[in-house]
DNA sequence: AATTGAGTTCCAAATAATAGAACAGTTGCA
DNA sequence: TGCAACTGTTCTATTATTTGGAACTCAATT
């Protein structure tokens, strides 16, 4: 298990967090100092507000002085900021690696045209998202209004299984990896109708015969969705594309009609993939 | 010096970077293990492209073992990615720090009506940046058209001795500390009017008698920009508003009309923030 | 078959991180 | 005011990790 699958966990679920990282039967990651540090980076970025020191320390599980050296050096990298009182923030330079790491994704490059696409067929919202560990991170977005917000979601980490896209992901793999990864998930209840370990496995199977994936404001009341998977042929690249919108607007019926563009446009972006990225360069 | 004074620096003058670390006379750096890594972290991200584990050998004077424990452990924490050709990348986890570092970041969050206000008035593309180091940081953008590319440059750092915004934020520090951080500056020039350390220091000296600053094709050829300074009362956060546009439009004459709307804006994003962030809570 | 190049693994020695306590500065409260 | 609790910082012997250098594997070349 790696620390990344936590990524986009809520904070109120820290404790089981860090206790089944710890229990993990895949044994501890050997990141050595390093790991250290990023579970102090992971828990103040992934908070809702500041943190203070004692704060901190609470959940650190470590002596004073050590998560103190530890802090001092995140802030000294700028991987960490502290506010006027004392508080820490997550730091700026953090923005600075994410843009390149953005700004030169081969997969979202060769999306985004398709994703363009999909947006002015639906004039709804669409997503492109990627499986990290037991997370999908969203890697683009097309709205339709006026820019809402740019980077708003772009870069957010939400759990595999509460959203189509992660779902859609899931189906494509290989039925003994995704009981792997099932067993690694610390499922919370966000809706009425998040899935449990069971009823997640159970829809795969679905979703394998279907093709693409709802998402049932499993996440987040209001909030449906429709999804496709993307995968590269060796399944080193596994993903997916969604239309997303509110409940009262986008019901089952009418995600349904949009079953058949969202397919072809998962599948041109496959098709593109493998013209753009070839088998071999 | 910190490592992050060097975001956003050319991958060209590594050695030069490289070097004037070492060579600082503010001394190394006491990050430990940390800073290693971030060496590496940083090389890697603000590559071209992806690189070879020689290549990262090459020029991170260390022996081969120790380099590859180094980026092994970046990778297992999802900082770093290997391709399917074995080359190193960014990775995505950064992404996911970023957004939660961008999201609730207060500055961006009281600045950004005052910048849609000026992008509705003005047409042109809006920036909103802050100091870090040497370098500035770009919170938010506003454009003009459509949408061109959401995030493209948000999260960027770029030479504060460059920049619009970055000679107008130096402008607003006392004197000692600008020459400061001018001696740690590795100069680099981007184009035929990139400034030296001598012209910038003489620049500065004028911004502060007029409030507001140039970049005249600095950094990029064909791009101009018109910047005010925004500060805090302590000086703990500095940055500024630009308008941004393409020389053959926005030639000095033309950017210096906006002289009076930019300075009004910076003007208002400050006294917003001495009422949202307060003198104290 | 021999050579080069790229990447990986190993282990004693060097170095950095750790744990724990002591210290200092603030705040709250009687 | 004085005392106690709280918050954050600093110090040092002990412990664990990192380091550096070499040896090793595997492919591609000659």
């Amino acid at each position: 298990m790696e620390l990344s699958d936590y990524v986009g966990a809520p904070v109120k679920a820290f404790g089981a967090m860090m206790s089944a990282a710890k229990e993990s039967a895949h044994g501890k990651r050997d990141t050595g100092t390093l790991g250290k540090l990023m579970v102090l980076l992971d828990l103040v970025s992934h908070a809702d507000g500041p943190m203070r020191f004692t704060d901190i320390l609470a959940v650190a599980d470590q002596p004073r002085g050590t998560v103190h050296r530890q802090l001092s050096h995140l802030v000294e990298e700028g991987l960490l900021e502290i506010d006027e009182d004392g508080r820490y923030l997550p730091g700026l330079r953090l923005l600075d690696f994410a843009s390149r790491s953005w700004g030169r994704n081969e997969f979202r490059l060769v999306a985004e045209p398709h994703l363009k696409a999909l947006q002015d067929l639906t004039g709804e919202t669409v997503h492109l998202g990627v499986l990290r560990g037991t997370s999908i991170i969203y890697l683009d977005k097309f709205e339709g209004q006026q820019p809402v917000r740019m980077y708003s979601q772009i870069g957010n980490a939400s759990p595999v299984y509460c959203t189509g896209v992660g779902k859609a992901a899931l189906s494509v793999l290989p039925r003994e990896r995704v009981e792997a990864l099932v067993a690694e998930i610390a499922f919370h209840r966000f809706t009425a109708n998040t899935h449990t370990a069971e009823s997640l496995l159970a829809e795969i199977e679905e979703i394998r015969k279907q093709g693409h994936a709802f998402d049932r404001e499993e996440h987040e009341v209001g909030i449906c969705c429709i999804a496709a998977p993307i995968w590269s042929e060796n399944l080193s690249l596994v993903g997916g594309v969604s239309i997303t919108g509110p409940a009262y607007r986008l019901g089952m019926e009418n995600l349904s009609e949009w079953a058949a563009p969202i397919r072809e446009t998962s599948g041109r972006i496959m098709e593109a993939m493998r013209i753009g990225l070839g088998p071999r360069r």
